[in-house]
RNA sequence: CAGGCUGGUUGGGUGGUCGCGGCCCCGUGUUGCGGGGUCGAGGAAAGUCCGCACUCCAGAGAGCACGGCGUCGGAUAAUACCCGGGGCGGGGAAAUUUCUCUCUUUUUUGAGAGAAGUGAACCUGCCGGACAGGGCCACAGAAAACAGGUAGCCCCUCAGCCUAUGGGUUGGGAGGUGAUAGUGAAAAGGUGGUGUAAGAGACCACCGGUGUCCGUAGUAAUACGGGCGGCCUGGUAACCCCCGCCGGGAGCAAGGUCAAGCAGGGACGAAGUGGUCUGCGGACCAUCGGGAGGCAGCUCGUCUCCUUAUGCGCUUUCUGUUUAGAAAGCCAGUCCCGGGUAGGCUGCUCGAGCGGCGCGGCGACGCGCCAGCCAGAUAGAUGACCGCCCAAGCGCCUCGGCGCUGGACAGAAUGCGGCUUAUAGACCGGCCUGAGGC
RNA sequence: CGGGGCGUGGCUCAGACCGGUAGAGCGCACGGUUCGGGUCCGUGAGGCCCCCGGUUCAAAUCCGGGCGCCCCGA
């Protein structure tokens, strides 16, 4: 995922986080939140319950695999967050794409 | 061959498609985008237990306090932790010796179990001082540190009883003793003898320990042998302490630099003189004054640059018939200033580096030569999917294949050395013991 | 990068500085009191003192190393 997609301060993480809406799934929780920008940005995070950094680090590189693809067909203007939660470390990617697509979907982020 | 122990190397490989970060080159519509090339996690990157480099702060020197360390030699940039020795312990297989028990055999014997001893390689813990001083040593025990008595033993003495007049016995008192028994983790050298009323290093022999001197080996710690002396002084300093040595503090979020916003400070003068050009708005040059900077810090001098912008704003005071003008303050604006937040850049990776070869050393390590440049991210780059192969596990059978599962611990964040901890396996050695063969 | 604290019965904590007997409250079990329950009274079970080494005659305590949890500063 090219880095301008990308959600890269602190300050923008709180926003989302404080502001967005969020969407729930065992694997993962999706939150978006709609700003004036005309690109859609995306951040990725893993909380220490997931272990060491190891599988933190592999739950955000998949998260990001999954993502990249699904950018070119979502509304402009969004800011995304993706949380990981445990399970996904034991997923397919398979399911994972499936999971974060039915989100998506849920919170209308896809273009007409 | 069997068993035990130990050192080193490695930490899946290969190909395809898509994707990410750094650097270089090219193109372009140049804060960007596109294309190509190249590089892109570890042996522990981890824990942060030590030591350095580097940076900033503080600092005349010395001492005190506090903390750490403490056998010898070596290695190193440095280290309580690395390497090689020394001393005192602990663990350690096969084998074997002795004893006991059980079974067995006509006997010789054989087998098993248990206890004690000897016992390799190797692994592992500790290391100044307890006659400088203080504190503590529960329970038990008579006594726990200038030793000690209501057990026992012995002598003396007093009283009672018995008596064959030698004495015996019971109880009390004054002493001696530290041998015996018992307690305890520990009872003030051990064994044997002399000696004595009973005893005791009181004395003797041997042994052990300690101090000192000499010799031999060793750089040394130390070991071995011999002489002499006292025959000798419990443990604890990972309790305080004493002696010797070492230590200034903080850390890359160090530090440097650029710098929004907000807040703070300052200025918004005089508008001179001479000249040139002019499209009459003005511009330029020189000079006076003012300001900033350079010429090593100061003065002088000199050089360079700048010298503008206010508001039909508000309040108060003064002048004035009014328009208006002046001064002070406030507000807004513009410009400048220093400090500096968010944030950016830097520090940032060429280094006590890594690899190969050779030499020296038992080793830690050192020296020389050669070849190359080998991650620098910053919500933090190494990922996703697929094929084949090599190991590993499970199942099946025709014992060699087939099918399935499917990679251990773990992710750089200034760098380096050591330590500690986690770790599926694979490969290559070395040492010791036992058995057999030549 | 640096600093601090905690780990002891089922739970909350003492004991640790200065080593020798592990204790309190709540809870639990049993008995009593009551017609029964609660309250109250009495009795007593439950601990490898987080783990591994070391010092010591002796370690929850002293000294190293490890594990887990929590907190703080730049």
């Amino acid at each position: 995922m090219q880095h301008r997609f990308r959600l890269t301060r602190s300050t923008d993480f709180k926003r989302v986080r404080n502001y967005g809406k969020s969407f729930a799934h065992p694997l993962l929780v999706l939150v978006s939140l709609i700003t004036t920008d005309e690109t859609s940005r995306v951040g990725v995070t893993a909380g220490r319950t997931l272990g060491g950094a190891v599988q933190r680090n592999r739950a955000k590189r998949l998260l990001r695999e999954v993502m990249r693809p699904e950018l070119l067909s979502i509304k402009p203007g969004r800011d995304l967050m993706l949380i990981a939660r445990q399970p996904l470390l034991k997923a397919e990617f398979d399911e994972l794409k499936k999971a974060v697509t039915g989100l998506l979907r849920r919170a209308d982020l896809y273009k007409d």
